[in-house]
RNA sequence: GUCCCCAUCGUCUAGCCUGGCCUAGGAUACCGGCCUUUCACGCCGGCGACAGGGGUUCAAAUCCCCUUGGGGACGCCA
C-alpha cells in the first residue's frame, strides 16, 4: 500500500483563520496518524491579491499551532511552466480551446440568466469553433463533458453527484496568460502525489470540475474529504465580522496553541466523550470516519476554557517564556524566570488567558502601589495599624521566608488582637496588591519578597495616618 | 433563482452505519450550593435537545420519503 499524502493549500490572500487552521490541523492529524506525509502549497496564482506578507503570517502560525510539513512549501508561481505544458496538452487533444468572449459579454450574459431564474454559466459560444491563436485577447476553457454525471465519494459527507449539464467550461488559463485554480489544483495534487485531498467543504462545487480534468489529463483521482465550515454566532461562515479571526490574533491575546488546537480539532470532531487532547493523543486517535458533516459554531467561550484548563496544567516554568511578552507589554521588565514562575504558580489557577495572568499580577511586577479608591477606603481605615504594627514587627524578623512560617505569623497576629482572619488579610491585601482580588494572601506575601512587602505595609501605615 | 450539502440541549458533541441497553450521555455557558482570607480553582446539584409530518417495524433519535429551516457554490478568486 502506499502511503498517505495530504496537504494544505492556502492562498497568501490573508492571514491564517481558524477555519483555514482547522482545516490544516485535519490534514495534518491524518497525515501523521496513518504515518503518512504532510505537504504544504502556497496557492498564489492570483497575483493581485497575493502578499508575501501573507505567505509568512502563514508560516508563522503554522509553525505556532505546531504544524509541520514534510514538504514544501511549494509555489505556484513558480511552476507555471509544468501548468502551460498542460493546457497544451487539453488543447491538442481538443478538450480545452480558446474563447474570445469578453468579459462585459459574459457579464451581460450572466445578469440574463439570473433574471430568468437559471444559475449563471458560460454558455458554449466558442466551445465548437475550434479558434486560433490571435491578436485578440483570449482565455482558453475546458471542454467539459456535457452529459452524464460526476460523482464521488467524499470521505466526510458521502456519495456525491452532480449531473454534468450543471458544470460550464471553466476558464483554466486567463487572457494574461496564467492558470487559474482548478486547472493549478488538479495537476499539483497529481505531480504532488496526493491520496487524500482533505479541505473545506466550500470546495464541494469544484470537486466534479477537477474531476472531470483528472479525467481528461489521463491522471489518478484522489480521495477527497470535504471538512464543514466554521460558522460564527450568526450561522454565517467565518468572516471578518466575526471579530477575532486570525491565529495570530489568538496568540496575541494570550492563547496557547494547545488549547486553540485542543478547540479545533473538538469542533466537528470527536472521539466519545472526552474533551481534552495531547497532540500524541490525538494523532493515535485521530481518524476521519468521527468527523462530522455539519458545520459547527466557533464558542469563544469554550476555547477560553480549554485555554485556561492549560494554562493551569503548564508548568509554571516553561509559562514564563510565554507570559514574558505580555508582562513586557504592560511595561515591566523580569528579570529573573524562577521568581517569576512563582508569581505564576499563585496567578494560573485564575486567569483565562496569557493576557489576563500578566494582568492580574501586576502587583508583582510594579514598583510602586496605586490604592483601588474603594478598596482603601473600606480596608485601609485606623483599625489597621495596630495589626500592621504587629506584622511589620514579625515578618522583619522572621527567619525563613516561606508560606507556613508566613500564616503562622498572621495567627499570631490575630491571637494578639482578637481579628479575625478576614478582617487583617482583606486590608493586608489592600495594602500590598492596591485591589481587594488577589491570590492567597500568604502567597503573595511569599512571592512579593520580605523588603518590598515590609515597604507597602509602611506605606499604607502612612498612608491612613495622613488621613 | 439554480445546483450541492447539512439538521440531537444556547453552543460543541455522544448515541445513528449494525433499530430495543435512551427515562437521550458528556462538555461549555448559565443558575444554585459546598469549600474559603478576597477572587478564582475544585466538588455537588439544577436548567436545557432528537425541526415537523408521513411511512417501515412488535419497537425509530437511529431506516425510507416529503416538508420546513439553515448553509455553501454559482468569478479571467482560491
Amino acid at each position: 500500500m502506499t502511503s498517505i499524502r495530504t496537504r494544505f493549500a492556502p492562498a497568501p490572500t490573508g492571514y491564517l483563520h481558524l477555519g483555514g487552521a482547522r482545516t490544516a490541523l485535519f490534514s495534518w492529524l491524518y497525515a501523521k496518524h496513518t504515518n503518512g506525509k504532510f505537504i504544504l502549497r502556497i496557492e498564489d496564482t492570483d497575483r493581485e491579491r497575493s502578499k508575501d506578507e501573507y505567505t509568512d503570517a502563514i508560516l508563522k502560525s503554522m509553525e505556532w499551532l505546531g504544524l509541520d510539513w514534510d514538504e514544501g512549501p511549494f509555489y505556484q508561481s513558480e511552476r507555471n511552466d509544468r501548468y502551460l505544458e498542460e493546457i497544451d496538452k487539453l488543447l491538442e487533444a481538443g478538450d480545452a480551446y480558446r474563447c474570445f468572449c469578453t468579459v462585459e459579454e459574459l457579464e451581460q450574459k450572466r445578469k440574463d440568466a439570473q433574471k430568468r431564474g437559471e444559475k449563471p454559466k458560460y454558455d458554449g459560444k466558442c466551445r465548437d469553433l475550434n479558434l486560433a491563436e490571435s491578436k485578440e485577447p483570449f482565455v482558453v476553457r475546458f471542454k467539459t463533458p456535457k452529459t452524464g454525471a460526476t460523482q464521488f465519494i467524499d470521505l466526510i459527507k458521502g456519495k456525491i453527484s452532480f449531473d454534468n449539464s450543471e458544470l460550464d467550461d471553466l476558464i483554466i488559463r486567463r487572457t494574461n496568460g496564467s492558470p487559474t485554480y482548478n486547472l493549478t489544483v488538479v495537476i499539483d495534487d497529481s505531480d504532488m502525489k496526493m491520496t487524500h485531498v482533505i479541505r473545506g467543504d466550500d470546495h464541494i462545487n469544484n470537486t466534479p470540475r477537477q474531476i472531470v480534468m483528472f479525467k481528461a489529463l489521463g491522471l489518478e483521482i484522489p480521495k477527497f474529504a470535504h471538512v464543514p465550515m466554521i460558522f460564527g454566532a450568526d450561522q454565517k461562515k467565518l468572516s471578518k465580522r466575526h471579530g477575532a479571526l486570525s491565529v495570530t490574533e489568538y496568540r496575541d491575546a494570550g492563547f496557547l496553541p494547545n488549547a486553540v488546537v485542543n478547540y479545533l480539532v473538538r469542533l466537528g470532531w470527536s472521539y466519545g466523550d472526552q474533551e481534552i487532547f495531547s497532540t500524541d493523543e490525538l494523532i493515535d486517535k485521530f481518524d476521519i470516519v468521527n468527523v462530522g458533516k455539519s458545520a459547527g459554531v466557533f464558542n469563544p467561550e469554550k476555547m477560553e476554557w480549554l485555554n485556561s484548563h492549560y494554562i493551569k496544567n503548564t508548568d509554571s516554568i516553561n509559562l514564563a517564556s510565554n507570559v514574558l511578552p505580555f508582562i513586557e507589554e504592560l511595561g515591566y521588565k523580569v528579570e529573573n524566570k524562577e521568581w517569576l514562575a512563582t508569581a505564576i504558580d499563585t496567578l494560573k489557577e485564575r486567569a483565562k488567558t496569557l493576557k489576563e495572568l500578566a494582568v492580574q499580577g501586576e502587583f508583582y511586577f510594579k514598583d510602586d502601589i496605586d490604592y483601588d479608591e474603594k478598596a482603601a477606603k473600606k480596608f485601609l481605615t485606623e483599625d489597621v495599624i495596630k495589626p500592621f504594627e504587629l506584622l511589620l514587627e514579625s515578618l522583619k524578623s522572621l527567619k525563613s521566608w516561606d508560606e507556613e512560617a508566613i500564616e503562622a505569623v498572621f495567627t499570631k497576629v490575630l491571637d494578639d488582637t482578637g481579628l479575625k482572619l478576614g478582617k487583617v488579610a482583606q486590608p493586608v491585601r489592600v495594602a500590598l496588591t492596591g485591589g481587594t482580588v488577589s491570590p492567597g494572601i500568604f502567597e503573595v506575601i511569599h512571592v512579593i519578597g520580605r523588603e518590598r512587602v515590609i515597604d507597602r505595609i509602611k506605606k499604607a501605615i502612612e498612608y491612613v495616618e495622613s488621613g
